[in-house]
DNA sequence: AAAATTAAGGACATAATAGTCTCTTTTTTA
DNA sequence: TAAAAAAGAGACTATTATGTCCTTAATTTT
């Protein structure tokens, strides 16, 4: 579904967004411990989040990473999706097809549809705050 | 979602289903044309749906590919999956945890659950019988 | 029986994804 | 100002997925 890269970004930034509510900078080294990641690899995938804006890093002494805005509720999954996946996950045809539409659909085209818009409208509804709450909370897990 | 080989595999088994709809074996050179896939790579696939009993092969002369049985509405598109992929587009964590499950859940769990289910249920739901009509009637393609 | 046709199987090749290593840059602290 | 702490960047390696090639086995046709 997603690639292994955009399931680590999606767990640091939720584990950096909860840091982040505690006015704390996350540094790769706790990022990578706390969601049970390569470290190095987990620096890329951190880079294009913040070259995308989602994140914001600080070197130095006490850097690390913080989310980019205060509002996490306005900081949707979808974007996280996005920046490092491309928007393939929504677009892309079952079954393989180049040229896959309404208008030359691949058998399963129609009964796949809703699947894939249930995917982009939760995707795009979810929020960080949504997904950090529950850490928080002890009611969900990074890890493991 | 699915691996190009599964990809490969469920239309190629719309267009041997077609075909064994009309009392004709496809070729594994017919099938590749039809579908516009790699014929080497396509041959291994269609070996898996043969061992898995999905399809018949026949050797020789006039020899090829068909459904493993009549009834086209009782081969389900999950038996295909399952075949070439195995489980794991219905169970593995959208975050990518090992132990993901409704005791210890990642923090997408709860809301990619009705995504997962949505797929299962429309995959085991429909059958080959359900594709190849479309295809037969024209208005659905295999390739490009 | 020989030749032709077709799938089966295994070894190999290529591409994409995942992951590592080392050096550089920036910032803070001593 | 020097050392330490952190991220940035690029080259490199490893693994997996995808794809090819060649030989063999089975079947049919001539």
């Amino acid at each position: 579904m997603f690639s292994k890269a955009c399931e680590y970004a999606i767990r640091a930034a939720i584990f950096i967004a909860s840091e982040s509510e505690n006015g704390r900078r996350a540094s790769l080294k706790d990022i990578a411990r706390e969601i049970d990641s390569p470290e190095a690899f987990t620096a890329k995938t951190l880079q294009k989040l913040s070259r995308s804006g989602i994140i914001i890093s600080t070197k130095g002494a006490h850097g690390g990473f913080q989310v980019a805005r205060e509002e996490l509720e306005n900081i949707k999954i979808s974007q996280i999706v996005i920046a490092i996946d491309g928007d393939k996950v929504y677009t892309r045809c079952s079954l393989g097809l180049q040229a896959c539409n309404e208008d030359h659909p691949c058998p399963f085209h129609s009964r796949f549809k809703p699947v894939r818009t249930e995917l982009k409208e939760i995707v795009e509804k979810t929020s960080l705050r949504d997904l950090t709450s529950g850490l928080v909370s002890g009611d969900t897990f990074l890890k493991i």
